[in-house]
DNA sequence: GAATTGATTGTTGGG
DNA sequence: CCCAACAATCAATTC
């Protein structure tokens, strides 16, 4: 187990709309975390385990990617992929919480569909291969 | 048990 | 085929 605390913090960290409490220092975690932080950027992306397994919830910027990114690059045209993310992750700080709950909820959806997934565990049928 | 690090998710386009 | 910034978020590992 890991952050037991994140059990179930009322939807707090997950509706933020509800209750923007932010989790505040939910376990210090994420403060210590963002004190330390700050380390080179390493694009250190390569992989490692999950194998073909369930793939995990999306994240609400995921969607968030998928919608604003056509839109994004009909308002600027002449960007690339790096200043696409810039300028999204831009919007997406300057969403409201109002305009991430439906961004947050997808989120949740995709986090339940993973459960499910994963709760699938072995039934009946399964075992693709 | 709490904290931290790490890996994963999605986008597109290119090397 | 994998990576690039962006943000989130879980998940296992570690202490």
């Amino acid at each position: 187990m890991a952050r037991s605390a994140t059990a179930k913090p009322a939807k707090a960290a997950a509706i933020p709309a509800t209750k923007p409490t932010k989790v505040a220092k939910a376990t210090s975690s994420r403060a210590a975390k963002a004190s330390v932080a700050e380390k080179e950027p390493k694009a250190k992306r390569g992989k490692k385990k999950a194998k073909t397994g369930p793939k995990r919830a999306l994240s609400a910027y995921m969607f968030f990617s998928k919608a604003m990114r056509k839109t994004v690059q009909e308002e600027n045209p002449e960007v690339s992929f790096g200043q696409i993310g810039k300028i999204l992750g831009d919007k997406w700080k300057n969403l409201s919480d109002a305009a991430k709950a439906p961004y947050n909820a997808e989120s949740e959806k995709d986090k339940i569909r993973y459960a499910n997934e994963k709760a699938s565990h072995v039934d009946v049928s399964e075992q693709s291969e």
